[in-house]
RNA sequence: GGGGCUUUAGCCAAGUGGUAAGGCGUGGGUCUGCAACACCCUGAUCACCGGUUCAAAUCCGGUAGGCCCCUCCA
C-alpha cells in the first residue's frame, strides 16, 4: 500500500506501527450546521481509505470526533464559539443544537455509504483528558497561563511548521479579515488550549478546571480523543487540506510535547469539492446536502461514484451536469451487471488476475479512477464466466460501495401478479397492433414507478 | 508577501521518459410498432514559451490561468 503523506510530501509505502493493524483518526464535523456535499466528499475519501485497508486485510480501528464545543469563529480570543452562535441563532440549548446537527450529519454520511468509525466521541465527553494533558504541558514548560487562558508556547518546539513548510516570519497575522492579534500570547502563533469564563459572557457549556471555569480550545480535542481511544502511536491522521495548518500542525505540537515521542506517521489530506465560486463552506452558507440531492431525485451513490471517478487529492468541481453523468454511468453499470448470467464455477486464476489488478490500483495512493477501469475491463472480458465476474464485482464493491449489484427489490406477490398481468395484456395488444392500448399500459405502469424494458427475449421490468 | 495544490478531447478523468486508458455525452448505424434498453462505429499531440534527452503530457526553467492555507471552515 502506497499513500501520499503530507508530512513528507511524497507517496510512500504504508507501514503501520503494529503489523496487520491500522489506527486511523479522522477529524469530524463541527455540528453547528448541516454538512454540505463538500464535507461529505472528505468523508468519502476517508471511507475509501478505511475500506481499502480492510480489503487488504488490515485490522482497522478508526476514531472520529464530533466537535460540539470550543470551535471559535476565530482563534484569537475575540471570536465567538460556533456552537454559541448557532445556539443564539436558533434559540436552543447547545446540546440540542449538537444533537440535531449530529443526527443530520450521520444521515448524510450514511446516505453516501460511509461506514461509521468504530469510535465516535464528542468534544464534551472528554474534558478530563484535555485537562490532564494541559496540566502536563504546563508542568513540562510547553504551555503557560496568560490573561486567564492557557496557551501552547510554540517556541519550545524545533520543528513546529514541519507539516506545511510555513515560515514563521512570513505568516501574516490577520491575513483573513476579522482576525485580531491576541496580546496575551507570547508568540504570534501560540494557540489556546483552554479558555476561561473571563473572556466570554454566557458561554453555555463550561467546566471547572485548574485555571478557572471555562472550556477547551479547538485543537486539544482531536489530540485528546485520539490518544485516549487509539493510544500513543497513531498510524494515519486525516482531514481536509485546510486542516493541515493550523489545526493539524497544532495537534502535532501538543500531542508530541505531551507524549514525548513521535505521534503519527502518516497525514492524509483530502482536497476540496468546489463549485463555480470556489470552496464550499458552511461559513459561506453552503447548504447543498446529500439529503438535498436525494430530494432532487438523485441517487446519493451517484455522488459517491462521482467522487470515486476522481482522485481524493484533486479538487473536484461540482456541477449538476457532472452529477448527471455519474448517475447515468452508475445506472448503465448496474443494468449491465444485472444482465450477467451468473452461472459457472469460480475460475480462480482469472479471479486472481483481476483482483491483483484492482489491488494494484488502489494500492497506488487510492487510484479509484483506475480501479473503476479495472471493473470496465472485467465487464468487457468475454473469456471469463459470469459467476466469476459476479464474484469479482461483489468483491470490488466492498471498497467502491456503490451497490453495483442492487439487491432484488422484494416485490410482493400481489404487485408481481399485477405487473405480469399487465405485461401479458400489453403483449396481446401489441399482437393485435393496438399500439394505443399497449402504450397506455406502459404509461400506467410507469406512473406506478414500474419501467418496462423490451428485449429480444421478452419484456422485463425495473422498479424505479 | 510566504506556503501548498492544479491546468489532458463538449464534460468527468488515467497517465511519474518511449510515441495519449476508461467513462459520460454528441453524431452515425443495428435492433424496434414507437420509445427506452442493448450493441457497433465516432474524437485530443496533453495551457503557453524555452531547455535537457535518441525520445517528454511526463524532467528542468520561465509565463499565464484556477483553487486552497497563513489562526472560522472538510
Amino acid at each position: 500500500m502506497y499513500l501520499y503523506n503530507t508530512l513528507t510530501k511524497k507517496v510512500e509505502e504504508f507501514i503501520p506501527n503494529e503489523e496487520g493493524k491500522v489506527k486511523i483518526y479522522t477529524c469530524g464535523p463541527t455540528v453547528y450546521g448541516y454538512a454540505h456535499i463538500g464535507n461529505i466528499r472528505n468523508y468519502i475519501g476517508h471511507d475509501i481509505l478505511d475500506k481499502t485497508l480492510r480489503y487488504l486485510g488490515y485490522d482497522v480501528k478508526r476514531a472520529m470526533n464530533i466537535t460540539d464545543v470550543g470551535h471559535l469563529t476565530s482563534d484569537s480570543d475575540s471570536g465567538m464559539d460556533k456552537m454559541e452562535v448557532a445556539r443564539k441563532r436558533e434559540k436552543k440549548s447547545s446540546m440540542e443544537i449538537a444533537k440535531f446537527y449530529t443526527d443530520a450529519f450521520f444521515k448524510d454520511f450514511e446516505l453516501a455509504n460511509c461506514k461509521i468509525p468504530e469510535i465516535i466521541s464528542s468534544a464534551t465527553e472528554n474534558i478530563d483528558m484535555y485537562i490532564k494533558m494541559i496540566e502536563k504541558l504546563i508542568k513540562d514548560g510547553y504551555a503557560y497561563e496568560s490573561g486567564g487562558n492557557v496557551y501552547f508556547d510554540i517556541s519550545k518546539l524545533d520543528n513546529y511548521y514541519a507539516l506545511t513548510n510555513n515560515k514563521e516570519d512570513e505568516l501574516v497575522v490577520g491575513a483573513r479579515e476579522g482576525v485580531e492579534e491576541d496580546s496575551n500570547k507570547r508568540n504570534q502563533a501560540d494557540f489556546a488550549l483552554w479558555f476561561t469564563v473571563s473572556k466570554f459572557e454566557n458561554h453555555e457549556l463550561q467546566w471547572d478546571s485548574p485555571w478557572g471555569r471555562g472550556y477547551p480550545g479547538w485543537h486539544i480535542e482531536c489530540s485528546g480523543i485520539s490518544i485516549k481511544y487509539l493510544g500513543e502511536y497513531l498510524d494515519i491522521h486525516g482531514g481536509a487540506v485546510d486542516n493541515a495548518f493550523p489545526h493539524h500542525t497544532n495537534e502535532i505540537a501538543q500531542s508530541e510535547a505531551y507524549l514525548g515521542h513521535k505521534w503519527c506517521n502518516y497525514w492524509f489530506h483530502n482536497e476540496y469539492l468546489i463549485d463555480e465560486t470556489g470552496k464550499m463552506a458552511k461559513s459561506k452558507g453552503a447548504t447543498l446536502r446529500v439529503t438535498t440531492l436525494v430530494e432532487q431525485g438523485y441517487d446519493p451513490l451517484a455522488f459517491r461514484f462521482m467522487c470515486l471517478n476522481s482522485h481524493y487529492r484533486k479538487q473536484l468541481l461540482f456541477t449538476y451536469d457532472a452529477l448527471k453523468q455519474s448517475q447515468s454511468t452508475l445506472n448503465k453499470l448496474r443494468r449491465r451487471i444485472s444482465s450477467i448470467d451468473g452461472e459457472g464455477v469460480l475460475e480462480e486464476d482469472k479471479f486472481n488476475y483481476y483482483k491483483d489488478k484492482f489491488i494494484k490500483e488502489l494500492s497506488n495512493d487510492l487510484n479509484t479512477s483506475n480501479a473503476l477501469t479495472v471493473l470496465y475491463d472485467l465487464l468487457k472480458d468475454d473469456d471469463i464466466n459470469g459467476y466469476t465476474k459476479i464474484e469479482l464485482i461483489n468483491d470490488f464493491d466492498k471498497v467502491f460501495d456503490v451497490e453495483l449489484i442492487k439487491d432484488e427489490e422484494s416485490v410482493d406477490s400481489e404487485l408481481q401478479s399485477y405487473i405480469e398481468d399487465a405485461i401479458e395484456r400489453r403483449k396481446k395488444a401489441k399482437e393485435n397492433k393496438d399500439y394505443d392500448e399497449a402504450d397506455a399500459i406502459r404509461e400506467e405502469l410507469l406512473s406506478k414507478g414500474i419501467k418496462l424494458i423490451d428485449t429480444r427475449e421478452g419484456t422485463s421490468y425495473e422498479i424505479i
